[in-house]
DNA sequence: AGTTTAAATCAATTTTTTTTGATAAATAAA
DNA sequence: TTTATTTATCAAAAAAAATTGATTTAAACT
């Protein structure tokens, strides 16, 4: 069989291999995709919208986690920008940062990390 | 300073622990987003989207990437259900699931891996 | 002041993912 | 029919991420 050779790649020049800035465009992306790829951070970041905001102590409990692993999974979303984190005397307050999910995230997939008014 | 409780604490009724079809769809999701968790393969989707298909060994030229690699990465984005494969003859041709991008991420993040008619 | 609590960080270990080069299966081309 | 090409898969090694328990820091209580 001879082969199959698309139009596309007749007509497009191939610039495709140099693009110096979306380099960068993939690494942000592959952060913030690696935050979210646990089943663990999909857990809490729904919680966390339940919660308007909720310490570290408080989501342990709910979820079943030691502090460490918890903190250390915190540390995650957070460096990747997906929740933020406010801190009151020795308690830190955890919130999802709904601009940033809806900017990643499909409106029917935001719903499941969203505030519950949604869906 | 005193333990500041959110008024939803107070609303809502702890069931939040015990989600038995939400433990699927995030095991759903997991997957999804660990295909998506990684710049060489957010590349390879990109560079799918600029072609109407490509086989394994152009993509290969293109990315600059050893075949039992591209097919190793071709692989988890099959499995994710994020890419399609048709095989002809020999040669493997694969395209981006446009429906099951759409329906992941935003209309903004979707232009990166869409054909180029949108942005 | 002394004790307790909340949370972050650390180092060591375990688990998971990725890379690499080789091989195998199937088709194409000579 | 032989040879070359395309792609998937395999096993071993390397790299990255997650888990664990302990420690540290800082603030809150008594």
């Amino acid at each position: 069989m001879e082969k199959f050779i698309p139009i596309t790649d007749l007509i497009n020049d191939n610039n495709a291999t140099k693009e110096p800035p979306l380099q960068s465009t993939f690494e942000k992306y592959e952060k913030k995709f690696k935050a979210l790829a646990d089943q663990k951070r999909l857990h809490i970041l729904n919680l966390l919208c339940q919660q308007d905001s909720s310490c570290v102590c408080d989501l342990s409990e709910l979820i079943d986690m030691p502090q460490s692993k918890l903190s250390y999974h915190l540390k995650i979303l957070l460096d990747a920008n997906l929740i933020q984190k406010e801190t009151k005397g020795t308690w830190s307050y955890y919130t999802v940062n709904t601009k940033e999910i809806n900017h990643l995230l499909s409106p029917e997939l935001c719903c499941l990390f969203r505030p519950s008014n949604c869906c």
